[in-house]
RNA sequence: GGCUCGGUAGCUCAGCUGGUUAGAGCGUGGGAUUCAUAACCCCAAGGUCGGGAGUUCAAGUCUCCCCCGAGCCA
């Protein structure tokens, strides 16, 4: 079984901001979980380049639509090799074996009946790329999310018979593992209780993109085609591009994940056009929430948007997946705030994490030979440090799995607080100034030492530079076999050399705001 | 206008089917300690649980009304 993955294919109208990026790193976080859990992984991600609102934007620049798509796709592949994304795929809607597929998907669609024309006239959205439901007699309507003026709109257009799934759509979404968060399920339910609309799936007047075979003039319309991308990445294995082939390149996706404001595109559109063309459907759609800045809304207009590119720059990459992941229930909105980032990075990571190894391996080198210490049957078998491991071990494997990054980080981060409780509790320091002491301050720094190594081990998803950090510094090198046979307490060797110990994570002195 | 979800310590949020002095993290104040990245550990202060009425022996926790905020649909 194969663990496919999804971002949303991002729409290059301008480069990417850190909402994709939060997307992004999510699911590269997912992604190395589940690949540490052995799983044969695809993780996709990519960009939606179609539509007249591009095409307008490259109009804007002076460029052509090719040369503009081109141009920030470049600057989204090269954002996420910075942020060392693990993306297996990276598609492109402009690529021309997803022309290709396209054409098969929507001839698939034509011989189930499921095209028709029509006939559409009404205010358009160029922005949203979407027909508004405001009066035919308005005058001089807005769009409430761009505000700016609809466009009237009179063309026949092919049709989707989105209606025949009316059905199957609901069951769908009333099923309990197929929206995820739960609190967003009934608002699609809502929203096809209502009745299904056939939509148009091609637009006559918009040249910038993938033509409709049959309907000279006609495009796809952006959406039809974009969401298909998903099937082209997995495609995209460097055999043909035939649908017959999906299923054993990958398809269905275990999870999309995407932004709440798409939710509908993924959990019924998208389903209905699957069911059309004979395809399995997606087994889980995750519609995380939105980032505010301060309380803010970010955006150009309040000139407060935090750019991807700077905080990476000046705070590396874990501190802003750690404050991303660990603190932002994944599913609500978040708040980025700066003071709470800088501390939560400074207290969890530096001085929890990276503290508890640097002080145990201080000591550990200090008194034993720089060496990891000895230790008795006591430190290997149920001590209260490796039943606690365990039951973080297991506490974060089960989080993970359901994309539960905050209770996971917290557990990890809980298991690095109880070791440095030990610490304080038995006092090594102290009982070292006293004779014969030394087997039972062996044995102390070792369980600590072996927690500092699960905290290393279990942070590799979600933190995998950190990770890597510390488990150099206790003597390992990068790959050190399965994941599964490192999560066993007692792996670490008594008497293996530990390196001089240097701060694996700096603190954040950041004197200007972000 | 219809529907949904929120309003709990300075901040971000937990509080399941109603039941002892309402919890956590961060921030703040204090203590202890020296192995360590002025780090770690311990303790404390801080809340009329949006407002009002009701049900109940007992309500953040149930019902109704109102106020405020967010979202989906129209």
């Amino acid at each position: 079984m194969t663990y496919t993955l999804t971002t949303p294919l991002y729409y290059v109208n301008a480069s990417p901001h850190l909402g994709s990026t939060y997307t992004t790193i999510a699911c590269d976080a997912l992604a190395r979980f589940q690949r540490l859990e052995s799983q044969q992984v695809v993780f996709i991600t990519g960009v939606d380049e179609h539509g007249q609102k591009i095409q307008r934007t490259a109009e804007d620049q002076g460029v052509g639509p090719q040369e503009h798509c081109d141009r920030i796709s470049a600057t989204y592949q090269d954002l996420w090799s910075r942020w060392q994304i693990s993306q297996d795929r990276f598609v492109r809607t402009t690529n021309p074996r997803h022309l290709e597929l396209v054409q098969q998907f929507y001839g698939r669609v034509q011989a189930s009946g499921d095209v028709i024309k029509g006939r559409q006239t009404g205010w358009y959205c160029v922005g949203c790329e979407e027909y508004k439901d405001d009066a035919a007699d308005a005058v001089e309507p807005n769009c409430p999310i761009h505000q700016r003026p609809l466009e009237w709109r009179d063309e026949e257009n092919l049709f989707f018979r989105l209606s025949r799934y009316q059905k199957q759509i609901e069951e769908l979404v009333a099923r309990d593992d197929f929206i995820a968060p739960p609190s967003r399920r009934q608002e699609v339910r809502n929203f096809v209780a209502q009745g299904l609309r056939d939509f148009s799936i091609s637009r006559a007047n918009v040249t910038w993109g993938l033509p409709v075979p049959d309907q000279p003039g006609h495009t796809f319309y952006v959406w039809f085609d974009a969401l298909l991308g998903y099937l082209s990445a997995l495609l995209d294995d460097g055999g043909t591009v035939d649908l017959d082939r999906l299923v054993q390149a990958g398809w269905p996706a275990s999870v999309h994940v995407i932004g709440k404001d798409i939710l509908r595109f993924h959990a019924v559109y998208w389903p209905a056009m699957l069911l059309s063309a004979g395809l399995p459907l997606p087994e889980r759609v995750f519609g995380h929430g939105f980032l505010t800045r301060e309380g803010q809304k970010m955006g150009k207009s309040l000139g407060n948007v935090l750019d991807p590119q700077t905080l990476l720059q000046r705070c590396g990459p874990d501190a802003v997946r750690w404050y991303l992941l660990r603190d932002i229930q994944f599913g609500d909105d978040g708040d980025f705030q700066q003071q709470r980032f800088v501390d939560l990075v400074n207290n969890d990571l530096a001085n929890t994490i990276g503290n508890l190894l640097n002080r145990t391996s201080s000591m550990a080198r200090k008194w034993f030979d720089d060496a990891v210490p000895p230790c008795s049957d006591a430190a290997l078998n149920g001590h209260p440090l490796a039943v606690r491991a365990d039951d973080t071990i297991q506490l974060v494997r089960d989080r993970l799995n359901q994309l539960a990054f905050k209770p996971a980080a917290e557990a990890i981060l809980q298991l690095a607080i109880a070791a440095n409780g030990h610490l304080n509790e038995t006092a090594p320091w102290s009982r070292m100034k006293q004779p014969g002491q030394e087997l039972e301050v062996a044995d102390d720094l070792y369980v600590v030492l072996e927690s500092a190594r699960v905290v290393g081990v279990l942070l590799a998803p979600l933190l995998p530079d950190l990770s890597g950090r510390i488990l150099s510094q206790l003597g390992f090198q990068s790959s050190s076999g399965p994941w599964s046979d490192q999560l066993v307490w007692g792996v670490l060797q008594s008497g293996s050399a530990l390196p001089k110990p240097s701060p694996v994570m700096q603190r954040l002195e950041l004197e200007e705001p972000l």
